[in-house]
DNA sequence: GTCTATAATAGGATAGAC
DNA sequence: GTCTATCCTATTATAGAC
């Protein structure tokens, strides 16, 4: 009834937090209409094609917030040690210590696994490269940082699924905690 | 029309591959009709109580295929980094190179993330008994095996989810090829 | 820009014949 | 043990008033 009471970013937000929890496939328009609040003819009214517009939205907003709370930052100068506990850091509020699923990793499965890859795509490896970037500059051998990189995604990517399964946010946070270290350790003593 | 063309097992298998693939909420009756071969109402005669029996079926599969296939050759005798190569082509067979989406990843996601949890966290827990034990057979200390188990699992988990999002199954393939190294690698020498 | 009402379809589940 | 037919509900999507 009132004249935009959510402003659309908040919009997007909510249906953020309604994805991560449920999927795409378990994410229903009754769902989605009351997460946010809208009937669900408002909802029709900002995305024209539906959920699949809804979770477009959802990830552009992501990458820009990514970009902004981790990829830059990633990338800033300063101490790569300071760079690496903030991302730490991001990602622990981000995840709620382990307790939130990760909306990509609930994207890639069930039936939405190929329809939105390219965003996916997009995003983990912007990601990949802004932590590259860092233990780079950290003195980390540009050959070895860039699988190290994907090794420390992999696992905060593996962390959350475990920690969903196991009903322990400890698979999150000790994975979490370790990985600035060992990111940074000196070549041969890695493994 | 015939007379049982499927053993039960091999019903099981069938929509133990639909469900990895589409997740819980992406599995319709209708997809799991088709790829059984069976009508929705033979699989009612076979699981009365729905989806949810159905996917209890898969997991109760999984657990005793995982035990035969990959628990137990981990805790048998022999050498330790054999065991560990066994559970890597194992794996590698089982998620065809990364090609294939993890069952249980799946299950601990959308709207089934907590229905199943009792049978998912005990398949995760019994997988990381198995490799801490042949890790400590290994020379591992065990208050080092458990956690390099747990994040083996973890880094498996989440490979996976990367090889999907990326659409490169290197993602996990390169992750399992180093796992037995790695895991036995000495104490101090591991990050 | 939001709502109520409604249509069309898909989903889960059951009845009953063979 | 399998099928066809059917039922009910949920889901997606749209129309049209305010």
């Amino acid at each position: 009834m009132p004249p935009a009471a959510l402003s659309r970013e908040q919009v997007v937000e909510r249906l953020m937090r309604a994805i991560r929890r449920f999927g795409y496939d378990g994410a229903s328009l009754a769902e989605l209409s009351k997460a946010t609040g809208l009937g669900k003819s408002s909802l029709y009214h900002y995305f024209p094609a539906g959920k699949d517009d809804m979770v477009r939205a959802v990830l552009e907003h992501l990458e820009s917030e990514l970009e902004e709370t981790l990829f830059a930052p990633l990338r800033a100068r300063g101490p790569v040690r300071d760079r690496l506990e903030r991302m730490v850091e991001t990602l622990d509020e981000f995840y709620r210590g382990g307790r939130e699923a990760c909306v990509l990793g609930n994207l890639v499965l069930g039936t939405s696994r190929t329809r939105f890859r390219r965003q996916l795509a997009s995003i983990f490896d912007q990601w990949i490269d802004a932590l590259a970037a860092a233990l780079v500059d950290g003195g980390v051998p540009a050959s070895v940082a860039r699988a190290r990189a994907e090794d420390a995604v992999v696992r905060i990517e593996g962390a959350l699924i475990l920690a969903g399964a196991m009903n322990d946010i400890g698979y999150f946070g000790r994975g979490l905690k370790q990985l600035p270290s060992e990111l940074l350790a000196p070549e041969p003593s890695r493994r």
